[in-house]
DNA sequence: AATGTTTATCGTCGATATACGATAGGCGAC
DNA sequence: GTCGCCTATCGTATATCGACGATAAACATT
């Protein structure tokens, strides 16, 4: 599912004009962030790359209960969502949150 | 990698319950709740019953482009998720938002 | 009692999430 | 170079979602 990120409403408003935020495309925009993080692993790799504040490679497997192959699985959906974003980094990848997009879940849930 | 066991404790608890809450269970919470809001339709219910304050009925297929089954479905996955609460009213169901997890969804997002 | 309205449930379909093991690729270390 | 570590991807199996139509259940009205 995890909303297609294809949403071609813009009928609402024009690009110069502000239009705080068509309905249905911040909608759409709420249900793919909630999405990331609508998954118990999910949201513990979310914390815990809040918590490390540097980016996390490896360190993610150890803790989880789960097989490396699904926490990959997991880092790309978080990583397709916008809310994550991993850079290579030598041989390996680290991962760090994308600030700009955790405000604008913080936004949209606050807003309700 | 189980060598700093010591800075992983968060202190989630502070009363009298050695830690009934692991950081799984507020994790699986936030996920239920995210989950319920994973999905355009149900952003959209729940905004729907947040701006008419007072219960709403079968309005709701009405604001929808959706099938009657369709949105039934998903007032039963929001039901589920204990984000919206359904109260019998005569021959119809009202919804309405169930304020203290809509709080406690904010709560988990805002902590993040 | 019969009818109409409203909502929930059933059955079904296609699409996708979730999980795992196995494998492939990149990069540093020896 | 070869080896080992880390990560991504493939393939697969199971479970669930999301959508619909059709039907059932509950209630008010007639």
């Amino acid at each position: 599912m995890a909303a297609n990120r294809t949403s071609k409403k813009t009928a609402c408003c024009s690009d110069t004009n502000p239009c705080p935020l068509p309905p249905d495309q911040s909608a759409e925009q709420l249900a793919t962030l909630a999405w990331a993080i609508a998954h118990p692993a999910r949201v513990r790799i979310v914390r815990l790359l809040i918590s490390r504040n540097t980016c996390v490679c490896g360190e993610i497997v150890d803790e989880m209960p789960l097989a490396q192959s699904t926490v990959s699985q997991h880092l790309k959906i978080l990583k397709e969502s916008g809310l994550v974003q991993g850079e290579v980094d030598g041989p390996r990848v680290c991962y760090c949150i994308n600030p700009e997009n955790l405000s604008a879940l913080k936004a949209l849930v606050g807003s309700l």
